[in-house]
DNA sequence: TTTAATAAGACTTATTTAGTCCTATATCAA
DNA sequence: TTGATATAGGACTAAATAAGTCTTATTAAA
């Protein structure tokens, strides 16, 4: 159905919101969740795993809290999907090493390549797409 | 996630069959079914979709069965996808009247806009594919 | 040592997708 | 005219995924 899941929209959110408040040092979850409406706890996984992916960096302790990691112009929506949807491709079967548990159909498809063709246009398509672009156009 | 469903895949495999065995006349939801192993009764609402869009034409009764309606170089990855998924957009809030019950952050949303846009290109991404490059690539 | 933050896994609920079943209708041919 | 076989389409069930919640552990400043 090509959606978007919420945790991208919150990743965006949380990006928005770290840049806005840069100023004040690190902003905690709790202010974004408050700031923005989000739940608390999704907001919180979606947060670590920006940081894992070292997009944000984050603080522990009674004083933490979350920075960005980068330039908005230096991050694009493919480094925010890829880093939130566990596999965001358009079929099971683009991933490294999938068999016929991810799709009976692998080993006699007539559509996987030429598929693999646009997700690689996608794929191009969110790299060219900085968050700068999205959050201040 | 992003994922197209197996509608669409059933969709696209459907018009190959079609156009391979274009030759004999009509072929049945049976004869796909079978020939590419797809259930039946999925693959026959699918038909029906890509009916009522006009991309195959079908034929009642007992020597009943479809036909592509329209040349492959002249049907896009555009036209299948939206015949089949019923809203494929990348996110809830893009339909004509969009209000609070498809997303409660839509009156106060930073990214809809931005979204909106990227959304425009993945439209013009999939209407520069043919099927005739997807099948026959 | 208390407090307030992140980290992370388990769990539950809601929504969507995939698949099935059943009945109606159309058309051909014996 | 009737039986066989096709599409049409609604209702339903099951499976998978996404969204949200709960709980416990860890971290670090005051
Ligand atoms: S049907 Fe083909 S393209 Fe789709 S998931 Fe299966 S192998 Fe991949
Ligand atoms: S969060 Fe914004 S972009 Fe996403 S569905 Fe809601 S209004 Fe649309």
């Amino acid at each position: 159905m090509l959606k978007l899941s919420k945790k991208t929209e919150y990743a965006l959110m949380a990006v928005k919101f770290m840049a806005r408040n840069a100023a004040d040092g690190s902003v905690t979850a709790k202010e974004i969740s408050e700031g923005y409406n989000i739940p608390y706890d999704l907001l919180s996984k979606v947060l670590q795993q920006l940081t894992h992916k070292k997009l944000v960096n984050s603080f522990q302790g009674i004083k933490g809290g979350y920075t960005l990691n980068h330039d908005p112009e230096n991050v694009t929506l493919f480094d925010i999907i890829s880093a939130v949807e566990p596999n965001y491709q358009i079929t099971d079967c683009f991933q490294e090493g999938s068999t016929e548990k991810d799709c009976t159909y692998i080993n006699c498809c007539m559509i996987r390549d030429p598929l693999a063709k646009v997700q690689k246009e996608i794929d191009k398509l969110f790299k060219a797409v900085t968050i700068q672009q999205i959050l201040w156009p």
